[in-house]
Formats: C-alpha cells, structure tokens, sequence
DNA sequence: GTACGTTTAAAACGATTGTTTCACTTGGAG
DNA sequence: CTCCAAGTGAAACAATCGTTTTAAACGTAC
C-alpha cells in the first residue's frame, strides 16, 4: 500500500483526466483514495496547488528527456546540424513513451494533459505554458537553420502545425477507446512507434514544402 | 434590443467560450443577459438543452457549406475528381470564414467549439461529433481517390493530422490575445486567408509523401 | 515515555449550484 | 374588454462545493 500522499496524487490524476478539475470535487479524490478528507488539505493546502504538483511531478521528466534528446542528435552526430527528421523525432518521441509508460502516468495523464491545454482557468494554462517554454524556444531555435526556404512568419505557422497534429494525434491514441464509440471504420490500434514515424515523415514534407502562391489553385 | 430569447442565447456564448461550462453559472448567463433567472428554464428547459440549442445553431450552418463546397467542387469542375488541394480547400475555408463573421460567432464560438471538443462532459462531445459525422463521411470518402498510394491505416492518421493541425490552427487565430501573453516573438496576425493557403499546402504536402519506412532514420 | 509528524473521524462554515414555484405585470390579438 | 403567452421579481429548494476546525488516535524516533 502506498502512502496517503502518493494515493491521493494517484486518485486525483485519474479523475482530473476523467471528468476534468472543476468536474472533480476534493471529496471524489479522498474517497477514491481512501483517505480522510483532511488529507488533502494537510499535505497539498489546496486543490490548486494538489493541481500544480501533480503536472510538475509529470512535466519536467518529459522536457528534460525531449531536451536530452536534442542535445545529443545536435552535438552526438559530429558532422554539423541534426536532419530535420531528427529533430521532429526528439521532439515526439518522448511523449509517445511517456504514453506507453504507466509508473509516468500513460495515457491517463496524456488526457489530462490535454485538458489542461484547455482549460478555462487562465492560471492552469500559464502555468502549463511555463512548464513548456524552454522546450519551445530550444527546438524552435534548432527548426531555423534547418528551414532556410521559409519566412519567420511561415515558420511560425508551420510550427503550429506540427504542435496540432501532434498533440490531436497524441490525444486519438490516449482516447481510444472514446473514440470508438464516434466514428466508423477504425483501424485496430496501431504500435505507437510506427504512428510516431508516420507523423515524423508527413510533418517533414510539409516543413519542406516551398512557401505557397495564391495562383496554384483556384 | 433584440428579444429575450436572443439575449440569453449570446450571453451564453460569450460565458461558455471564456470560462467553460461548467464554470458558467445560469445566474451569470440571466445576469449578464439582463434576464430574469427564471426566463432560462421558461425558454430553454434546463441549462444542458440551452448548450445543445447553442451548437446546433451554430455547427449546422457550417458544415452544410462544407458540404457545398465539397459538391461543387465534385460536380462543377467537369473532369474527373477534384484536386487533393481543392478538397482540403473545401474542408478548412468554412471554418476559417465563420471565424471572421461576427454574425455567426466568429472567433468567440470558435473558442467555444474547441472547448466542447475536450469538454469532460461525455454528452456534450457525443453531441458535437454527432453534428461532425456526415461530414467526416463525405470527406473521407472524396479524399480516398486522391491517395491511391495509402493504405487505409495511412489514411485514417493523415486524416487525424490534418484535423489535427486544422484545429490548433483556429484556436491559435481565435485565441490570438491569449497566445501574446505566453509565447515571445509572436508575429502579427496574418490575414487569415494566407494562413488557410499555408495550411493547404503543408497538409497537401504532408498527404503526397510517400508511405515512410523505418531504416530512412533512426 | 514522550514528543512529533501523520492520519482519522465528524461536524460545521459560508457560498454557490441548477431548478422550481408563486404571484405579479406587461403587451398585443381576437 | 378578455385571454394568453412572455417575462419579471423574489424567494426557496436540496445539493454540493472548498475549506476549516477540533479532538482523538496512530506510529516512530529520540
């Protein structure tokens, strides 16, 4: 039996994901956990700040396995920058594991994560997004050089591009068995590391795409 | 002054799309409405029937012009299939326009769809995707001819990137003033319809690469 | 043993939630 | 005028919310 603290983050992770923060009440989180509702106050003073530890504990693992990552296709290979291949992987691979991985959460804490991005609460988006800076700022400054044909401004979009499919594509993994219910037709669940290659090369092409002109089309 | 029925209905967008549903309170909607509490269960039934009257308002409309342009595009051209181009142009600009037409909510309700996408609220999503099937139908079934060189499981993820990409794409666009206060170097806001030909190419792109295979990398 | 951090049990706090009810007013149609 | 739907105002409903409090029990280390 674990102890009460790790119970309750335990607890509350599962159901945040489930039904969302102001979907889950701290009397939920404590009943699931078997544990006295004083419980919680006692060790986390609030549910915001029971919210705030939960995503660090999960967060900084991630970033510094995708930043370890980077740093390693950028100084490991020898022969000057990282392909853009390489790049786009060290950026989504870590989260693909992570979803595989139970003891960092899974695909639990991937649900939850999107919800995050999501939420109403400004604060809970800040805080997500401060979680995150570092890692935009070093991939985006390691995208440049491997994107000479493109304006910042394209760049910019392109960017974004890859962070929707990404994180849509992260969300139809953990949410399989919801989407199921919606849509006809849906393939048996694929390994993950093959949709990670899949969206490794389709978000390639496009990076490398020249910039579009109005005329092309109609 | 428009009627009491309206008013509810567009406080209502406004609440949902900043602070959530369930952060919204029927006293904040009447209040904000300058309505009585009592006339949102006279006109609507309950506050859930309220959420539903809102969406089907608005989402119908949409996506009978996607399936317009879809037709046209079938139909008028004369020879053969349209272009992947033409049918991702089909796809994205509806919701690009509806973005920018204050009259039909316009970057508030598209803030508000993409809160119900990940609302928690099992109903809610069911609901959505429900006013989404015919469309995710016909578009799957007009983009099929055009990738001859994808198996169908190929399909199935390029179509979640693409809807992937597409969607982040209009939160970043409608939540634009929210981006400003968290990422550095934000360019200013491009007119939207480069951003619909930007997206256009790098999915076309994306659709065109070849089926990727493991030894290219890694 | 005694002190201390941990945990429980139970009750209560004030506030807010969605919903219902009742008496009342308004305004236009027949 | 009468009738009826539309809408107001205010109060109340039971339920749930996050949080606090108080008292009592643990277990362990000194």
């Amino acid at each position: 039996m674990l102890g009460t603290r790790s119970r309750i983050l335990n607890a509350a992770e599962g159901l945040f994901a489930d039904r969302g923060f102001s979907g889950t009440s701290v009397r939920m989180i404590t009943s699931r956990a078997k544990v006295n509702l004083a419980a919680m106050h006692y060790h986390f003073g609030s549910k915001d700040q029971l919210i705030q530890e939960l995503f660090a504990l999960r967060l900084s693992p991630l970033n510094r396995q995708r930043l370890a990552l980077l740093d390693r296709c950028q100084t490991g290979a020898g022969a000057g920058e990282p392909s853009l291949e390489q790049i786009l992987e060290a950026f989504i691979r870590p989260p693909v594991q992570l979803i595989r991985d139970p003891e960092r959460g899974g695909m639990r804490f991937m649900r939850l994560l999107s919800r995050a991005f999501n939420s109403p609460d400004g604060a809970i988006r800040e805080m997500i997004y401060g979680q995150f800076a570092e890692v935009i700022e070093r991939f985006s400054g390691a995208l440049g050089p491997r994107l000479p044909h493109l304006s910042r401004e394209e760049a910019f979009w392109r960017f974004h591009f890859m962070v929707g499919a990404m994180s849509h594509t992260l969300h139809v993994i953990a949410d399989w068995k919801n989407l199921e219910n919606l849509f006809l037709d849906v393939p048996e669940p694929s390994q993950v590391d093959e949709v990670v290659d899949r969206l490794v090369s389709f978000l390639a092409a496009g990076f490398r795409t020249p910039i579009p002109s109005r005329e092309n089309y109609g």
